[in-house]
DNA sequence: TTGTACCGTGGAAGCGCTTTCACGTCAACC
DNA sequence: GGTTGACGTGAAAGCGCTTCCACGGTACAA
């Protein structure tokens, strides 16, 4: 598949030895200057690209980073898609690989492979794959770098890079209180997970710092699902509410359909903001107001990270990146 | 980083010698039996698992394969993360490590990157990035076996794997007139690229099929886009028609906005069906009729396909699926 | 001058696997 | 009994790179 140009005929030609031209083109120092830019010129007049593989197999370093998403939520919930993109993008910059690993619970033996195999220097998890069994050893063994993207279920016992949760949910609830409404119930994520009780505890601060009660009855549990969404705006619509905050988009699509379906006008009776802010939003009239996660810086932080841990740097903590309330045409009254 | 266990290991506790060990757990021919199940025995006790790197040094093969999708579509049209996805689990099925490489037009030496290092021995093409110079560059420089996903733009000179887009688009149109339409417009995709073509040669067949002549006017011209729906829609519903058969779905709901902004009632006054059938739909109201495109199905034989290649095996030529016209509420009649 | 130190470079030993080739063994045949 | 061939196995040569170590040269202090 076309002849390979190696280190060996760039040290040829440079009248160096391997080791040299190795040393000159990995920027390594105790190379003199002059020959070091006579290796690079004539390596890239030889078109030279090192093969992976010899360097991965001499050097232990793949320059590949895997990322593990649950199959269901690259394809179901936008923002896997979202994600995914953004990770495939953070890579690039850093020219890393990415190697995809889609999680679903079939057992099988792909974590000792993803382990041992020795393919990537480190994972990135989405925190949305917790739970399944396998990703759940993964992440026991420790044997790899691996940084979570989003917070982690139960506690920071890892290295996470996760979007700012508390403030920016008050800001969603204290833009439905500027918007004229009284009365603002919550749908809920699954309250295991850390970011769910975070978001509850933004639109507890935003009432106190209105110096407003919280009706506990406006409080619905739901689980990220679009269905939670739909039952629980017909609850908060029964129970007498004029704007809703929904953990996530996917259940803030299902609070719009709800009250689409009774005949509640949106966002003149009832004002509807979301959480996540992916694309999907676009689908919707009118559009969602949501807290938009900032995937880009997310994903960037996250592989920054792996790679700091891949060099053998310690863990920098957990990294928090902040939102953006985007307003959409649910929320917004004239 | 845990200790490997190499593949000496394995030999030396077996008894044997590195090459037989290599033969033995690679299924080779000329070892036998006995010593092959010993070998395999105590490489599982060990828990051996193969280092990629030296695998793929020693072998020329790494056993994983790229993908690219450009940038925009894995997180804007949902296209493109239901393609990516399907893809990643045939991978899987096939034992062979995805990575993802997100096209978009800047420039950099992305190409001969991807074709030189050797990383991966065959690369997934998403048609709908070609058009982009460096799509283009290593398409033309043929170095690296690959499989297009979708059709070709211009002419099929290129190995593929497509939807069957003549006769499905046709039984979306005659779905239509069964539904009682008399009048069906149909909003085009892009018409240089075949895919489109076809589809509107089917719309054209399903009339020809009715004996009913095609009223060139009801043919607008669109381009894959939402936008284009919209307005298509917008123009169709002014020339007075009681059926659109968009060329995808994303256009399709933009023709949906389009009539519901106008107050024309869907199906009713209007039946529409797309082309995709991503489950995006699901966000719509009522849900969208759609081609469904087979994406395991089309996934699985491009990377069928795509190994044969990297085999060394000829083409088998273009590869055709048929999908299936899933039915929602836009469509569908009482 | 000799000694010490450093710097730039080359030699060579791997990294863990595959694969070619040669070798020994044994059964089958003349 | 000797020849042939098939068969199973081991020795060893890489795959293309990194990196340790040793070496010669120059610079400066003693």
């Amino acid at each position: 598949m076309g002849d390979q140009v190696t280190l060996d005929d760039v040290a040829r030609l440079s009248g160096v030895s391997r080791a040299t031209a190795s040393r000159a083109l990995n920027g390594r120092v105790g190379v003199r200057d002059d020959v070091r830019d006579r290796i690079r010129r004539i390596a890239d007049s030889l078109g030279f690209v090192p093969n992976r593989a010899a360097k991965h197999l001499a050097s232990g370093r793949s320059s590949v980073i895997g990322l593990v998403i649950p199959s269901a939520d690259l394809h179901i919930d936008p923002y896997g898609a979202s994600m995914t993109h953004a990770v495939g993008r953070a890579a690039d910059q850093r020219n890393q690989g990415l190697m995809l690993h889609l999680a679903s619970d079939e057992p099988g033996s792909t974590v000792r492979h993803i382990l041992r195999d020795g393919m990537i220097d480190g994972i990135l998890v989405s925190s949305v794959a917790v739970g399944l069994s396998w990703i759940d050893e993964l992440l026991a063994q420790q044997q790899l770098p691996t940084v979570l993207l989003g917070s982690h279920p139960s506690v920071h016992d890892f290295d996470a890079v996760d979007v700012e949760n508390l403030e920016s949910s008050a800001a969603a609830v204290e833009h439905l209180f500027a918007q004229g409404c009284s009365r603002v119930g919550t749908i809920t994520g699954l309250l295991d997970r850390v970011d769910a009780q975070r978001r509850l505890d933004g639109y507890r601060l935003a009432h106190e710092r209105r110096g407003v009660a919280v009706d506990e009855d406006l409080i619905v549990a739901g689980n990220f699902n679009r269905d939670a969404g739909y039952k629980g705006a017909q609850m908060l619509s029964e129970r007498g509410v004029d704007g809703i905050f929904a953990a996530n988009d996917e259940m803030a699509i299902g609070a719009m359909w709800a009250l689409t379906h009774a005949g509640v006008a949106v966002p003149d009776e009832v004002a509807l903001v979301g959480f996540d802010g992916t694309s999907v939003n676009d689908f919707l009239e009118p559009t969602l107001t949501s807290v938009r996660q900032p995937f880009d810086a997310i994903a960037l932080a996250a592989v920054d990270e792996l790679l700091r841990l891949v060099d053998g740097q310690p863990s920098s903590g957990p990294i928090v990146v902040a939102p953006e309330l985007v307003l959409g045409g649910s929320s917004q009254r004239r």
